[in-house]
RNA sequence: GGGGAUGUGGCACAGCGGCAACUGCGGCGGACUGUAAAUCCGCUCCCUCUGGGUUCCCUGGUUCGAGUCCAGGCAUCCCCA
């Protein structure tokens, strides 16, 4: 194992806190592997890179040496984490856990070293506890103490409902930690209660407390608000190569640095001088911004496939070329002769996926948009000769929607 | 349990009884670019559209006409107990 001190230079960076780092350093000095906790509440199928952080900090210690047990939350799912929220999470069925955990590991697998990785259903020890054990466990908490916690002195402050059993989220999530003796937790920065909970109880069961580790939220594609699929500015651990690193290019110079350090798996050495060219303004924003997406689209895809992805876009965003893996549509489906002999095209653009409404086709034609063969059409042009649609026609509604005729 | 307030398009916020509904954000498209930022322009309910249809929590009512008035319902928020 690597001396301690190169090891926190690697598990700090990207981090928010460590609670306490001296306790992280004691226990890195004993040079046995560690074992390194991280709990997910399968509520969504879809992970996007904002999950991955954490996983990625995972993999970090995993590649120091470390091991890992990943908690899948079939148990604490039926809860809900109150975390951060403002209302009481409703809760998920066993069948929607069981679904979004696979779907979970499959993911989570990309970012980290199976070889490496536990997985563990907290459901196996939560479901099967008895009252006794229930109240033990409880009567190590108090309410006072969880109702400082933000979100749920927020709630409490604002009159907001918090029912009872979200009081115990908290206490079986901290439990968890003493099932699996967690030599450290980590979490989102929303998670430092439940991690420092986690400690708290570990040290009433007479057991050497976890370190509580929380890496930030990150910020999305629009780099204002936190990365979630509801704002819709995510990138999905399944999106397409070419997606991926399409959305990857739009986002701001100024969290470009930020990406590296929280999405990226170059080194963290090689992730200070960036932060350092950014600094003091001799970075190439554009380049940088490129290697990045790379980067990320090959952690997602396999080595080569952000090359792979870098040439489609620059074809098809520098050279305004057809990209090669657009949908066909068999003419003969798509288009439809009216009493004039004419195609009315706002139904072929919605047939072939390109317009949701034919009010939005139409707006998009009159606004230059759409362009058959390369050529833009001009605006009121919604009924046009068949012979501009046949057979090898190119649609094109905006620079990322496409079609083919066949 | 008592009292008060509010419910408008993805969000926020306007709206004297004549509105497909102000404005901002966001989003989309165009120009310019590095699918960055900044800036400028257009669009942003549906419909083969100088027109038609369906909208402003729900249900009824008043009216030539209701997002706007009335009644009841539902939901949310605030104050007091």
């Amino acid at each position: 194992m690597l001396p301690v001190e190169q090891q926190l230079k690697v598990i700090t960076s990207g981090t928010m806190q460590i609670v306490p780092v001296e306790e992280l350093k004691a226990k890195l000095e004993k040079g046995v592997p560690l074992n390194i906790k991280l709990g997910v509440d399968p509520t969504s199928p879809d992970l996007h890179l904002g999950h991955a952080v954490p996983l990625r900090k995972m993999r970090q210690f995993q590649d120091l040496g470390h091991n890992v047990t990943l908690i899948i939350g079939n148990g604490t799912a039926l809860i809900g984490d109150p975390s951060g929220r403002d209302s009481t999470r409703p809760p998920l069925t066993e069948e929607q856990v069981e679904a979004n955990a696979q779907t979970y590991v499959e993911q989570a697998m990309k970012v980290l070293d199976p070889d490496k990785t536990s997985i563990v259903y907290n459901g196996d020890w939560l479901k099967p506890l008895d009252l006794n054990k229930m109240l033990a466990l409880m009567s190590k908490f108090n309410v006072a103490r969880i109702l400082e916690r933000e979100d749920f002195h927020k709630r409490y402050a604002n009159n907001q409902s918090i029912a009872l059993h979200e009081f115990i989220y908290p206490v079986l999530q901290a439990y968890d930690s003493v099932v699996i003796g967690a030599d450290l937790e980590m979490g989102g920065n929303d998670q430092i209660f439940n991690l420092l909970a986690g400690r708290d109880l570990m040290r009433a069961e007479g057991m050497e407390p976890q370190i509580a580790l929380t890496v930030p939220l990150l910020v999305g594609l629009d780099g204002a608000k936190k990365m979630s699929k509801s704002y819709g500015n995510y990138v999905g651990l399944t999106d397409e190569p070419n997606d991926m690193y399409g959305k990857l290019m739009s986002i701001n110079d100024d969290i470009i640095p930020m990406y590296f350090r929280l999405c990226s798996t170059l080194s963290v050495d090689e992730i200070d001088a960036i932060d350092a060219a950014f600094a003091d303004g001799s970075a190439d924003p554009y380049l940088m911004k490129r290697e990045l997406a790379r980067n990320i689209v090959d952690l997602y895809h396999g080595a080569g496939a952000g090359k792979l992805a870098e040439e489609a876009f620059d074809a098809q965003f520098k050279r305004n070329e057809v990209p090669d893996d657009i949908a066909e549509y068999a003419a003969a489906d798509v288009v439809e002769l009216n009493d004039e002999g004419l195609v009315y095209l706002p139904k072929v653009l919605i047939a072939c996926g390109i317009a949701a409404s034919a009010g939005e086709a139409r707006r998009a034609i009159d606004g230059g948009a759409v362009k058959l063969d390369g050529a833009a059409l001009p605006a009121k042009s919604y009924n046009i000769d068949p012979a501009q649609l046949a057979s090898g026609t190119v649609l094109q509604s905006g620079k990322r929607k496409w079609a083919r005729l066949v």
